[in-house]
DNA sequence: TGTACATCAGTGAACGCGCGTTCACTGATGTAC
DNA sequence: TGTACATCAGTGAACGCGCGTTCACTGATGTAC
């Protein structure tokens, strides 16, 4: 099991590969996440992931899990930061406020994993389960934020209807107009007053 | 200047190489526009193209374009569908929507060619512009929509302030969702309900 | 505790492929006289 | 109106490259006796 660097086995390659992956994917996205390219960061032959992987479309799943996986847990530590003391109202509303900035937060601050965890949500749901246990899809936290305000009585159940898809568009779509559009490499400053006016919007929208 | 299938000189090779884009693009978005894969639907060598673009990037960036003008024109359509004989209030608002509807509807209809008319719009501009004279970025219209609520005075102007891109996240956020996301493969009637919750979701919150 | 041996995780070389781009060229076009 | 010729839009072949994947292999690991 121990492995030193010079030994002929490598330890754990496939997590060494998921790391290097997800190092990779940091700055170049998915494009980077050739398979060559991966086991040449590793230090290992380009044959040595079929060991691991049946194919490099499996590879890239498994990074594009992990990515997914920060992505909630990025998320999950801002829900934590919420003081547990305030009125169930005001901490409903501040749940659905820290969801969705938490999720445009990740993507501008790491737009190379944000697209994997967002490309590849189709292609990994239904397929194993990833290895690391508090997996929650980020999706799971909207829905829970958006039935807490039913239940504290900010949301009526009508105005709940579909709300997640509301939520979700405007979040995404200033993460996407940010990340790959017309907003890319404006000030953090900036993009992070755009991300309150629409969060704000369509809180504001949803409760009317 | 009159050219039949087998002369020598193809005619009009350049735009003969966009409209092939634009073909190919419809199926596979960017990916599909390699340059000899577009050079060979056209029936002409790879290096035939460098007589027209300096090189491949310089080719999709015209695709790119073309791609931009037809949501433009789509949108365009919508607005002059509106009846003129409404109130300004309402016909302002009418014009928001149709901007609105019109960008997802052609997301949802065109993939391929929003792919590349969204990816593309940074690099495009600036740039050298198209030659079809009537074309306006899409993103024009919205503002003018906007300036006319504000003008209707259905939107206060303190409201106005930045809410073309509360706009845009809500609506390009859905359109990408349906295109590349969880939505994808979804009736279209369900998305359709959806982009008009998400419309009015935002225009509610705005008005407020 | 020591040795034989099956298992398994790597290596090294090669495959076929398609890409963007460059070269020297050829044949059609259209203009000047 | 006819011919010489410059221009220009294509051709054909080749370049170097990096990709994903497969093959037969080798050397390390760890278990059974």
């Amino acid at each position: 099991m121990i492995s030193d660097a010079h030994s002929y086995h490598h330890g754990d390659l496939r997590s060494a590969l998921v790391e290097a992956g997800l190092r990779l994917a940091r700055d170049g996205g998915v494009n980077a996440l050739g398979l060559r390219e991966l086991t040449r960061s590793v230090g290992v032959t380009p044959n040595a992931a079929y060991r691991h992987f049946a194919d490099r479309q499996a590879l890239v799943l498994a990074v594009a899990a992990e990515a997914q996986n920060r992505l909630a847990r990025a998320i999950r530590e801002r829900l934590g930061a919420i003081p547990g003391d305030a009125d169930p109202a005001e901490r409903a509303v501040h749940q659905l406020r820290e969801v969705s900035l938490g999720y445009i937060h990740f993507a501008v601050s790491e737009p190379g994993w944000f697209e994997l965890a967002f490309l590849m949500q189709d292609e990994s749901r239904g397929d194993e389960c990833v290895t690391i246990d508090d997996y929650v899809p980020p999706y799971q936290f909207l829905l829970d934020a958006l039935d807490g305000m039913v239940h504290a009585g900010v949301l009526t159940p009508e105005r709940r209807a579909d709300a997640e898809w509301v939520c979700w568009s405007g979040v995404h779509g200033i993460a996407d107009l940010a990340t790959r559009g017309p907003l890319q490499g404006l000030d953090r400053s900036v993009i992070d007053m755009l991300a309150a006016r629409v969060v704000d919007t369509t809180l504001a929208g949803l409760r009317t």
